[in-house]
DNA sequence: CCACAACGAGAGCACTGCTCTTGCTTTTCG
DNA sequence: CGAAAAGCAAGAGCAGTGCTCTCGTTGTGG
């Protein structure tokens, strides 16, 4: 009958709920939980899952979808501040707030990627939030003249970051684009660190302050002042 | 018989052996080989290999050292050049080099840990060889005068990097020791970003110059010249 | 030489992802 | 309205997994 259709929002509220329950999963037994008893803590059969999920990397590709989203949004809300250095450092903070609040999550996205699995197209999108806010505080930097003259970068890299600028951040120089990137790849880098135990044993108690440091150190390479 | 002991060789072989087997099978299959399907390379019963690894846990583990060691090694024997900054710029390039021949055994060292696997003593010796590798090229490179004056850092976590480079570094100020395991903090996340797909349709043509591009502004916050 | 420890093989347990078949319910359409 | 079609849940089943236990065999140190 009706066009929204009873049973299609059944389905997608199911399919919400079993992504619910897989992401529970996901915080205690990582990226190998298992279909069958995230299934059984929804008191179906693991059979009809895949009335949902065609298999589980499909489950697992909308895990990290939200995921993606998730930490995209979160850093958007956090990108404030007077200056754009205030704006950068908030946002990096931001997203290392999140992953240390869901280790499994970061490790989804930003981690190995799990053996046999290919990130399907649909995942590119969301994945690139967090660099793209990186490049646009840069960029508005830029224009605000919130940034030091850098001489510009040449190779053959500083023309596919040309390209990449022209298409996601127009206005803003191929340099830009390139610090833009290693920061957001020093951030990852940072929180993976952290989050993966490369840090025991030197840092283990003010690694906030450690990785603001750092943080501070990719907006120097960028020229934020 | 013998002192050495024939049985213990022959064990001695067989763990080095099982160890190959497995070390392909991670190139194909990456971190969730299976026990099994190494037993059947080897012509042997899956539960012979309990022989010799507890568990899969402890094949990946001695896996694990073995790989760190190799990277260690191959940086080790690539931290050469007329100054710092070359023996920084090459090093780097080596574990690059080397993380791309086999990107499998970079993720088992550098990417997610596997769920469920508490990373053992015996690893963090090992483990720490690339980052001190770094420390020991700017602790020189420190006492040569190849680095620039900056003002030292501050903070809780500058103690800690005291107390570290103590340790391990002695004779280099908090704040190198700090710059130097920033760099090597950037460097994996560099190359771990280019191995897991962060770089997919942005850098694709000239992604080694991207890269020295991103380790030349690693040195430069090092104060390396 | 012989008791003992190391070893390899096989069976077995509990689990996994996934498929297929069997019924039931809801939707759709002539 | 009623029949055909499509969606859905459940169960059995297959091939595979890590790991344990038992049972012969074989090499080794006292």
């Amino acid at each position: 009958m009706s066009a929204s259709g009873v049973r299609a929002r059944v389905r997608a509220e199911m399919t919400e709920e079993i992504k619910a329950v897989a992401r529970r999963h996901l915080a205690t037994d990582g990226a190998n939980l298992s279909l069958r008893a995230v299934a059984r803590d929804l008191g179906m059969a693991s059979s009809a899952v895949y009335r949902y999920f065609a298999s589980r990397d499909e489950l697992l590709t909308a895990l990290i979808i939200d995921a993606y989203n998730s930490v995209g949004e979160t850093a958007e809300r956090a990108a404030t501040g007077d200056s754009a250095l205030d704006r950068f450092l908030s946002l990096t903070h931001a997203v290392r707030d999140w992953a240390l609040a869901d280790p499994h999550q970061w490790a989804l996205i930003y981690g190995s990627p799990v053996p046999g699995y290919e990130a399907p197209q649909d995942t590119i999108g969301p994945a690139t939030r967090v660099v793209l806010l990186i490049a646009a505080v840069v960029r508005d930097a830029y224009q605000n003249g919130e940034i030091e003259d850098r001489e510009p970068i040449t190779g053959r890299y500083a023309e596919e970051l040309a390209a990449v600028g022209e298409r996601f951040t127009p206005g803003a120089p191929p340099r830009l684009v390139g610090a833009a990137m290693s920061a957001f790849i020093h951030l990852s880098g940072a929180v993976s660190a952290e989050l993966f135990g490369q840090l025991k044993n030197s840092v283990d108690e003010d690694r906030r302050g450690f990785f603001e440091f750092q943080m501070r150190g990719a907006a120097h390479l960028i020229g934020l002042r």
